[in-house]
RNA sequence: GGUCGAGUGGCCGAGUGGCUAGGCAGAGGUCUGCAAAACCUUGUACAGCGGUUCGAAUCCGCUCUCGACCUCCA
């Protein structure tokens, strides 16, 4: 276990708190995945990266993490109660397709850019049409406990019941009074109690697509249960980490806390993390808004508002650099100051792999770069025990890689940081950038044997003084994408910028 | 309207009572056949007005601006 004392930021109790899992070593946490109804866009990808961060920081702090994230196969109900269409027949009626088919495209799609943004995979991916009879089991779970109550085929949640026993609204803050007075019921045609009441299970028409045989009759489950359902079945009633967009936090989360406490008489998550949204011009980037930039339109620029297209690793990168906790906003420029800060750091991966220590003669070690080293190190361990701040830990490693540079264009010799920091320095960057932060080299169909090739007639060429040929080999490479980098007794390449 | 959050130098973005964040861009320099890379130097930043304090960008109050949730959403 390393050191540093992990902390992180439990929305629940509205404050940093020292991880302490309930059954060390092991950790168990859930996340909530998308909605196979659409592509992915930045959003999911910055949920993804948060929480892949969660994991990887976890594991290499000695955890045995089970990580469960969901897919949502069966979309969720429209907003309007007198309209209760499930998204996914909709869409699949649009495109005279099978909603399973849809679902299986997009849960397809979304995996592919889950692998190119470097996400590690979850343990268990469960789908909410592989759930049902779980689902139904905890809607008669609820029943019987009396919080909730059965209209017409359909079952909702007795909210004010069940805030006479436990307080309904602890994690997002709000007081059910007031959510009564402040939510707007539309005209009164609902078959709820109370308009805060929320369904379990809804009554499917006939010529809803998606829906199971139930006590209740043909009908489908409410948006709220699948989390309950598969976090409980794959975690146990509590477990450690419970994740998701910050958009989630009301209702969805404020419900499964409820539906984990109706039926299992406790709380389903310890600790609560809800990373921030991506802002298009100051805007949240979002489904209703229609502003959104899918992933696939990063990566190869296909969108109206994008200069160019953006590497998953530079997206990666991108949203790294800001705490996950604070919204971020996209644009251009800070799309391509990310592209330029993600090369430097992936140049400098290579550089690290392949530097050696070397001793010499008449250099001392110099006790202050030592300690540089130290400090920054543990500075940059300490940023991401603080609540995943890698946007902290990023600036560290950006001061290491000065020196790492330095040692390896000869401004700097090994030998001042002595053998033990000097490799320590090296492996740490390493392990950072790539264990940790998940950053890793982009372009692996390059040929570099033929690239170790033409480095050689470059440098035969430049020992010639031939500058002609040197500057032909230069501009091919460049072609390329590959830039030529001089020092003062060798030469090497590295990707353009 | 209710609840919550945010305003940091040209841009992005950490931090948070006294100690250089970092990246990108710009300027100057070292190196170099020339470049590039790398490295070094370089920034009167913390929305405004009050208050607390020896000291505030950081705490408190007010004001302004912006956003999120309350409805599907990562």
């Amino acid at each position: 276990m390393h050191p540093n004392e992990l902390k992180l930021y439990n929305t629940l109790t509205r404050q940093k708190e020292p991880f302490e899992p309930l059954t060390p070593p092991f950790v168990g946490m859930y996340v909530c995945g998308p909605t196979v109804y659409g592509d992915a866009h930045l959003g999911h990808g910055r949920a993804a990266i948060t929480f892949d961060i969660v994991l990887r920081y976890l594991t290499f702090l000695g955890y045995k993490v089970r990580y469960v994230r969901n897919i949502t196969d069966v979309g969720h109900l429209e907003a309007d109660a007198d309209d209760g269409e499930d998204k996914i027949a909709k869409k699949a009626k649009l495109d005279q397709l099978e909603p399973m088919e849809v679902a299986q495209n997009y849960t397809d799609s979304y995996h592919k850019d889950m692998e190119a943004l470097n996400t590690l995979k979850p343990s268990i991916e469960p789908r909410a049409t592989g759930h049902i009879p779980e689902q139904i089991q905890l809607v008669e779970d609820i029943l019987a406990e009396g919080l909730a109550y059965l209209v017409n085929g359909s079952v909702y949640f007795d909210v004010l019941k069940y805030n006479e026993k436990k307080k309904y609204g602890r994690l997002s803050g709000r007081v059910v009074e007031e959510l009564i007075s402040g939510s707007r019921e539309l005209d009164g045609q609902s078959e709820k109690r109370n308009p805060i009441d929320f369904a379990l299970w809804k009554n499917a028409s006939p010529e809803h697509l998606m829906k199971w045989n139930s006590p209740w009759g043909m009908g489908f489950p409410g948006w709220h249960l699948e989390c309950t359902a598969m976090s409980s079945k794959y975690l146990g009633k509590q477990f450690d980490i419970h994740g998701g967009g910050m958009d989630l936090l009301f209702p969805h989360h404020e419900c499964e806390i409820a539906q984990g406490n109706a039926c299992n008489h406790v709380d389903p998550a310890k600790y609560w993390m809800h990373n921030n949204m991506i802002t298009i011009n100051g805007q949240k980037m979002g489904k209703s808004l229609g502003n959104f930039i899918t992933l696939q339109q990063l990566f190869n620029g296909d969108h109206d508002v994008l200069e160019q297209a953006y590497s998953p690793m530079t997206i990666r990168y991108f949203i790294l650099t800001a705490h996950y906790r604070s919204t971020l906003d996209f644009s251009n420029s800070a799309l391509q100051a990310a592209q330029k800060g993600y090369k430097k750091i992936v140049n400098g991966l290579r550089i690290a792999k392949k530097l050696r220590f070397s001793d010499e003669e008449g250099i001392a070690v110099d006790q202050e770069q030592v300690d540089f080293v130290k400090d920054n190190l543990e500075n940059a361990f300490r940023a991401l025990s603080d609540d995943f701040n890698t946007a902290q830990a990023i600036g560290f490693l950006f001061n290491l890689l000065k020196k790492i540079n330095s040692v390896y264009t000869g401004q700097l010799k090994a030998a001042v940081f002595g053998q033990e920091a000097f490799e320590k320095m090296l492996n740490s960057y390493v392990s950072l950038v790539e264990d940790i932060l998940g950053l890793k080299e982009e372009q692996p169909d390059n040929s570099l044997e033929l690239l170790d090739t033409l480095m050689g007639l470059y440098g035969q060429a430049k020992q010639a003084r031939d500058y002609d040929k040197v500057d032909g080999i230069r501009a091919s490479l460049k072609g390329i994408g590959i830039v030529v980098k001089d020092m003062k007794d060798k030469i090497d390449w590295a990707y353009e910028e």
